[in-house]
Order: C-alpha cells, then structure tokens, then sequence
DNA sequence: CTGACTGCAAAATCTTTGCAAAGAC
DNA sequence: GTCTTTGCAAAGATTTTGCAGTCAG
C-alpha cells in the first residue's frame, strides 16, 4: 500500500497540473479514505469528520463535490447501490471486486485472475474498448448464514 | 424464449398465489418488456406506454410499484446506474451479464461460463451463500470507436 | 489580488408514499 | 361488498447547483 505521505504528493501534484487549489478539506477527505480501510457513504464520511474534526466544519456538498474529483484521478474508487446511493473507498490499492452480504450490509474485497482475464476477452470479443467493469457477488455473508442458523434454532 | 400465452399464464398463476390483483396495467407492461427486447428506464416504459395505448394513463407510480414487484418474482431484472437510476429488462431469459458503452448508452448482453463458474468459486472461498451477482463491463462500443476516429480526422 | 473553493440553502433527480376513487374477484 | 390497485400530488432521499463570502497561491 502506498505510504500516505507518498499519497499526499500525489495528490498535490494531480492538484497543481489541474491549476485546482489544495485545501484542507479536500486534505481530510483523501486523508479520512486512506486511514479507514472500507466502504463510506458521502453522508457516513460527513459524519465521521465531523466527529474526528468538530472545530471544521465540512459541508456535504464538498463532500460530494471532492469524491467525484477523486474518483476522477483514480484516488477514490465507488460502487453503486442503485436507489441506495454509492460508497467509496480509497482507490490506490489493488483492484478487486466486491461481495456484498444483503443481510448485514457487508462488503469483502476479493481479486480473480481468472475473471480478470476472461473481462478483457469478453471485451474484445464485441469490440468494445474496455476503460473498466464492475462486479458485485450479492449473497449472505457466513456471519450472517450462522446467525440465521441460531434463530432457526431458538 | 417462453411463449408470451406461457408467460401470462405464469404472472397470473404468481398473481393468484400472492393474492395480488390482475389489472390492465400490470398486463401491459409485462407486455411491453416482453415485447420490447432491450433495456429501458421507468420513465422510458411509461413514456412508450402512453405513446402505444394513449387512452390508458399508467401513473408513474404504478409503472415503479409493477417493476418492483415483477423483479421479485424475476419476471423482470435491472441493471443500475447509480444515481441516473435502474433500467429494467425482461428477465425469463437465460441469464446473462452486460457491456455498456458509456459513450451512447447503448447496452450489449454476453454470457460467459467461465466467468459464471469463477463467481461461484469466489463465493464459496469466502463462505457466502451467492443469491445473485451483477456484472458490468464498461466501455466504448465499436460503432462509438469508429466514430471518434471519424471526427478526429476531420 | 484573482480565481478557485466552501458552506449554505435551494433546486434537481429519481423514487416512494398517502389517499380517495376505481377496479378485481 | 371487500380489499387491492391506481393516479395524482406531495413527500423522501440523495445529489447537484447557485451564490456570496473565504481562502490558496
């Protein structure tokens, strides 16, 4: 994984060569991504700050408005919800996909070779010019399958 | 693919078993998605509902409550985009995954064993019980391609 | 200084809900 | 007749936008 201080030039290097300003919101929210290690709705992230930081005060709309020029630069990656919204997380990691537990909510990283490989063939079979995919296993997480077992049982 | 009379057999048999009501409006746009091989918006399938049969008005609010209803029982299926909302297709044919070029729109189906059997070995991995997965490649299409190169050299 | 960024509130978008009237069984 | 469904409009939820003030460079 990238070291933060590293991240950090990164970041201001893609914020210069887009004569953007740096600031410290913008700092927190890179800095918020890289620390928590999972998936936050733009209001969980918002909240989260607001605890960590209360003398800042973080409009949500900055929220909003940051995630997406992160996600741009490839510093925050999203998965979608549909109705329910996005998540995001810190995107300078290995790519994987996600299996998402309906029940608890849930989300576990995971990276296969294989269904890496068969995307681009897939691809290239229809002509497309593959910029990227997204894939989500939806199902019951252990934890919750063992649960659901328990109450069964009671 | 079912036969439309099978089809309207089986939503009335799931109809009856739920103790739902069999109306005009729920009929017609099973139809439609029958009928109408692609992927549509609610607001699209309302849009072309009033267009084809002007002297029934399907409120939106039925057309979101139908598709709601029918993508539990499978009949239909959706794909999200997010915040610019779902679009739904007919679901009772063999499952596939989708390429959706983010130029047009336009949305191609594939099917692809390898990947379908790699998704199962990733859940099992990881101890989930997999009810489902979605699948996006994202991309340009062919036709896009070439018009991009089209316009560059002009 | 100048132009980008911020917070706020208002707007926009998509979807759901409440309710009285209409319709299915 | 009873209970579900419908259409309408209003409410919700999430995200975006307009704007005046603030701040980075």
């Amino acid at each position: 994984m990238i070291a933060y201080n590293l991240l950090l030039e990164q970041f201001k290097s893609l914020i210069k060569s887009n004569d953007l300003k740096y600031t410290k919101q913008r700092e927190l929210i890179v800095k918020f991504l890289y620390e928590n290690d999972g998936h936050y709705t733009p209001e969980e992230i918002s909240a989260q700050l607001k605890q960590q930081y209360h003398d800042s005060n973080i409009g949500i709309a900055t929220i909003y408005r940051t995630l997406s020029l992160l996600e741009d630069s490839g510093i925050v990656t999203s998965i979608s919800f549909g109705v329910q919204g996005k998540k995001y997380e810190f995107g300078l990691k290995k790519h994987h996909d996600h299996l998402v537990c309906t029940s608890c909510g849930h989300i576990e990283e995971f990276y296969d070779e294989t269904i890496e490989h068969q995307q681009h063939e897939v691809a290239q079979k229809f002509g497309f010019r593959m910029t990227g995919h997204n894939m989500k296993i939806i199902g019951i997480c252990k934890v919750c399958q063992t649960k659901q077992l328990i109450k069964e049982g009671e």
